[in-house]
DNA sequence: ACAAAAGCTGACCAAAGTGTCAACTTTCGA
DNA sequence: TCGAAAGTTGACACTTTGGTCAGCTTTTGT
């Protein structure tokens, strides 16, 4: 068998997977799966292209890989969302973790993002599934809540998908939001005041308090 | 000059340009830019690849026209913030014109979301120009009603971002929207209730009014 | 030191892609 | 009716792309 008398910390293999990758995030994000060519991975992370395959046996292999590891890394943001928790704080909490996470990892953001919008193609239904489970581990907390009196009665999983929506729009679309809040590029305080105004308006709306006696 | 007698309604010419679109639009929405192959768009338009080519001389042709023509298709949407409305009601209609545009467009708002996540490589300088003065606008007339007292003092451009965020959602990330719904595809009902939750969530906010004797 | 495993890569290929063209058919105003 | 403009298209040229491979160099355990 190729099994044998080596491993040392795997040094070279891991160094340049982690390039290949790292090169791919960035170029499948930008050009979705059916627009990046692997060459253009082999440039960009300093290795032929032949050595590109050498360890990766196909261009969807390199992608599935990389869509993969990015779903794993997600859940630690998303931990604080937990009965225990006041649900001010946990959405604050949740928000501002959320945000930070797509700043950090904008091409990652940005390569998911793609990867929906292209059909979802390559997301597994095991992927699928976990997400779906958190969502519901949630959702339940939500709907505790609101029996508990502690949040007014709203539909907990269209409120989901706006604190999603909010908090990955910054790093999708930049170019966008850059020109909303006319800047020429985002920076770590325009992703401050939007966790702020993303928490005060889900928690307090924008109107303002009705007379207490109507 | 190729300049003669003829131009009854265009009929021919007019009919196969629309055909070419509307196939690029469904294609480049999935695909992104680099990933469409023209033979595709011309299978899916029902006409030969040569056709194509004498309607549209390059690819990139046919992606700018759609480009400019969706911008172009969606001040219409947008014309509810204005100052002599109430704020409440005009957030509302809003929400609701986005969310039924993007419902009814979902493949224009799709093939946007990805030029924008592809870095906006096709979007002109006149388009994010116009773009910036209807969000200046909406801005100013936001900035009014806080002045006058009718809005909380939230940052307005957020506020619109976080708008544009959570009405795109569900037409650009369907897949993901669907899978937090725990339906199989999003029906009109789905854009409905989330009209609602996103207007009450806006306005009004999750958290129960304080006790009125603070 | 040394052999075997791991790593590397220039050169190559088949398939797929963009865009062209010359010759053909259809349309239409006068 | 008829000629010119518009529309059509199969076949072709050229380029890019995903993927392969044979033979090379480096690393590593003993």
């Amino acid at each position: 068998m190729a099994r044998a008398a080596r491993d040392p910390e795997e040094r070279i293999r891991e160094r340049n997977m982690r390039l290949i990758i790292k090169a791919g995030i960035e170029i499948f994000a930008r050009k979705g799966f059916d627009g990046t060519r692997i060459a253009e991975i082999a440039e960009a992370s300093g290795l032929p292209k032949a050595n590109v395959y050498y360890y990766f046996s196909s261009k969807e292999e390199i992608y599935r890989a990389i869509v993969a590891h990015l779903i794993a890394s997600w859940d630690d943001a998303l931990k604080y969302i937990s009965p225990e928790r006041e649900p001010a704080e946990a959405f604050r909490l949740y928000i501002r973790a959320k945000l930070d996470y797509t700043r950090k990892n904008i091409a990652e953001s940005r390569l998911f993002a793609s990867e929906i919008i292209q059909g979802a193609r390559f997301l597994k239904k095991k992927d699928r599934d976990h997400m779906r489970q958190v969502t519901d581990a949630h959702v339940a907390v939500v709907e505790g809540w609101i029996a508990a009196g502690k949040l007014l009665p709203v539909d907990p999983r269209h409120l989901f998908i706006m604190l999603w929506a909010s908090t990955q729009y910054y790093a999708d679309f930049e170019p966008i939001a850059a020109d909303g809040l006319k800047k020429a590029r985002l920076k770590a305080e325009d992703y401050e005041t939007a966790a702020i105004t993303i928490t005060e308006t889900i928690l307090k709306g924008i109107l303002p308090a009705p007379e207490s006696g109507s």
